[in-house]
DNA sequence: CATTCGTCCTGATAGC
DNA sequence: TGCTATCAGGACGAAT
């Protein structure tokens, strides 16, 4: 599942691969895929065909493209409009040459124009099997958000509208602790809750939400108004040693032809520490000779894994 | 207003 | 063998 270390690793390779070319036709494989774009598959198409990509962005689990139009007068200017790409649960963005046979869940295909110099791939393609992730055309808003857990100055580049509700990433240099902390203390819900919300800190997804719960030694049911400061400083951090680490493992062959998502993400599993180790040893409880297990339990109709001694059920905490 | 729930989707897997 | 049931999960609209 595509969190942010995964799909910043997507970034990089679109930044490396992607930037400079220019669109020359689209292909809508399955309309579900598109549904976020809501005038439909030939306004995007229309809409697309003859810019350039000028940048490859992300924030949180969102990503896009700013595109530039190639019509006189707007090359140069700011870009008013990205492609704008979630990949969902299983969703890849493939660079891809156009001999190489479609997969069996392509989406959306992108011919590119050639690049400068030696050959390149000349398809960008959106795979998804479950199809929950999906790509539309985004008008890119005015810079200052403000909000999100951001500071008040935003560094460009523009953020599409779809995105403005996003929080600020934890590895986004302005992601701002002592905001994140306030507005933590002024929800009444669970940690993980309010973890998972994208409009509070972004880019968690269900595991990293329990591996960073593990590593900061908080229970997933902690109640959020009863967290202390060098408590959520704690979480802050554990999130993004988590996210560095998987990032390092999965970042390493960015520049690849083949970016490929669930390939990153196979290398992350093998150092997992809670997600998925039902009744296997907490490493942290066996290291200091205890024989504690990972207990399983299911919270908004997903599993969440903790150590029972390490992170220990809290007396009013909230589900 | 804040918070929580239900829904979308397909393929792997378990159980009979 | 082949059928059905269950599970996985991000985001968003609906319900509380």
């Amino acid at each position: 599942m595509p969190e942010l270390p995964e799909v910043e690793v997507v970034r990089r390779g679109l930044a490396t691969w992607i930037v400079g070319r220019r669109i020359e036709d689209v292909e809508i494989l399955h309309e579900r895929s598109i549904r976020r774009h809501l005038l439909g598959g030939e306004d995007l198409r229309g809409n697309l065909i003859g810019t350039t990509v000028t940048d490859a962005v992300r924030r949180g689990k969102f990503l896009w493209l700013p595109l530039a139009d190639d019509d006189v007068g707007e090359v140069g200017r700011e870009p008013r409009f990205a492609l704008m790409a979630h990949l969902g649960m299983s969703g890849q963005l493939l660079i891809e040459d156009s001999s190489a046979p479609d997969e069996k869940h392509l989406r959306v295909r992108f011919r590119l124009s050639e690049g400068t110099g030696k050959p390149l791939p000349d398809e960008l393609r959106f795979v998804d099997q479950r199809m929950f992730g999906g790509v539309f055309l985004a008008e890119l808003g005015p810079t200052s958000d403000g909000l999100p857990g951001g500071l008040a100055e935003t560094p460009l580049p523009l953020i599409p509208e779809e995105a403005a509700h996003i929080a600020r990433d934890p590895l986004d240099p302005a992601f701002d602790v002592e905001i994140f902390h306030r507005r933590l203390r002024k929800r009444r819900t669970g940690l993980k809750r309010a973890l998972l919300d994208q409009a509070l800190i972004s880019g968690v997804g269900n595991i990293y939400a329990d591996e960073a719960l593990w590593a900061a030694k908080l229970h997933f049911a902690r109640a959020t108004d009863t967290i202390r400061r060098n408590e959520t400083a704690r979480l802050v951090e554990a999130c993004q040693q988590v996210m560095l680490k998987a990032l390092e493992a999965g970042g390493t062959s960015f520049d690849s032809l083949y970016v490929n998502v669930n390939g990153a993400s196979g290398y992350f599993e093998r150092s997992l520490n809670a997600y998925g180790r039902e009744g296997e040893p907490c490493r942290r409880c066996e290291a200091l000779g205890l024989q504690t297990t990972i207990r399983r339990d299911v919270l908004m109709k997903r599993s969440s894994y903790t150590c029972p001694v390490c992170q220990p059920r809290p007396r009013n905490g909230r589900w």
